[in-house]
DNA sequence: TGTACATCAGTGAACGCGCGTTCACTGATGTAC
DNA sequence: TGTACATCAGTGAACGCGCGTTCACTGATGTAC
């Protein structure tokens, strides 16, 4: 047994982690709105006032929060990436690593569908920002998909903001405590391949 | 100027106005999770205590403010199931009709796009089964549009469920400060006929 | 129509509580020599 | 390697404030006779 002695450096780095943490437990049942300083300061076992060495304030917390979060999105994406562009199987399997990753991340996807319409305000700024990014990044993925030759940018980014939006409603539908999981995710893959074939053929009729 | 004084029950009736006033305008920027009973008789202009003689909580005033902002939703159906179910011009029409509600009803959209996801446990159950019952409208309105005879029962609840999302979505969009409004009516269209388009080609690939 | 009583929307004082923030502090860790 | 000083994460008391809720009340409106 070596145990060395956790730095100083490192020792604030674990609080706030514990912070962090606390956080996205304390408000997954309201919203960081209501979350109050004393409560994070509660559950992690330190005193209101040490709160202020690590965050100015909630919703500083928020926007750590937020980047956070939006990492673990952003790795699922890759992870989508990774997979054969073939058009068979990609809705299958992205709806299963959606469900994957939303299992694996709760707090995460239940802290942005939550907070992206009732956080505060810089909170929701940032949120739509990345969201945004996130739409972008997609539309050049499906940009590389077998058979999208004839689509516009414009149609892209239409495609891409339907499909988010599609996908957030899918998460927020599992992280309902009544999800009825095989349902779900027979609509959301019914769904992204009714968008597809729309898309796919939308244009031919115009 | 024969005016005739208030019985009793028209000014009670009144009060209970102004209080689902108050509270709709104060939660704009934040949520019903973060209203204090306070702040709305203090915008209301009676005493504290008076709230209770009209709700027995913040969350009944809330679950009042979602039949009020479904009563909303629920024209706006109306409105759109007026027209002639020619499919040419529905799209239009129906994105139209959306977007004159939004505006029209501003405090109710807003008020259900952000409790949705963050209001108190009993407001966001109540929102949801709303929710379901206006897709199951809607399911029944799509059912008797021209050329859906091949939709299954399952096809049509899922795409009610796809288009209720996605105008929510739009809702949402226009309801943000800096909405662009020509650039989401153009998408909300588009969206809605690769939708559809899909709808009516998908079952024929499979 | 007039009177006596009931109802009840709104009042105002009071309560204990959790809130964010200030301030001066402690004592372990880190650094310069 | 040892000493003297600096840093800084976390402490604890204190503040004024807004909170939900209780209680006994007032006085205008409504009702029964």
């Amino acid at each position: 047994m070596t145990e060395v002695a956790e730095s100083r450096s490192e020792r604030k780095e674990r609080t706030r982690r514990a912070i962090l943490d606390a956080a996205l437990e304390l408000c997954e049942n309201s919203s960081l709105v209501a979350l109050s300083l004393r409560q994070v300061a509660k559950q992690v076992g330190i005193v209101p006032t040490a709160f202020y060495r690590h965050f100015d304030s909630i919703e500083a917390l928020g926007l750590a929060l937020v980047e956070e979060s939006f990492a673990s999105l952003r790795a699922m994406l890759r992870d989508v990436r990774r997979g054969d562009p073939a058009f068979e199987d990609i809705v299958d399997r992205s709806v299963d690593l959606l469900v994957a990753h939303v299992h694996a991340q709760r707090q995460h996807f239940a802290f942005i569908a939550r907070e992206r319409g009732a956080g505060p305000p810089a909170v929701r700024t940032e949120i739509r920002h990345q969201i945004e990014l996130f739409e972008r990044e997609l539309a050049t993925d499906l940009d590389r998909l077998p058979g999208t030759d004839p689509w516009s940018a414009d149609d892209l980014r239409i495609l891409s903001n339907l499909i988010v939006t599609a996908m957030v409603a899918t998460a927020e539908a599992l992280l309902r405590p009544d999800a009825a999981e095989d349902q779900i995710v027979h609509t959301a893959r019914t769904q992204l391949r009714m968008v597809l074939v729309g898309a796919l053929n939308w244009r031919r009729r115009s």
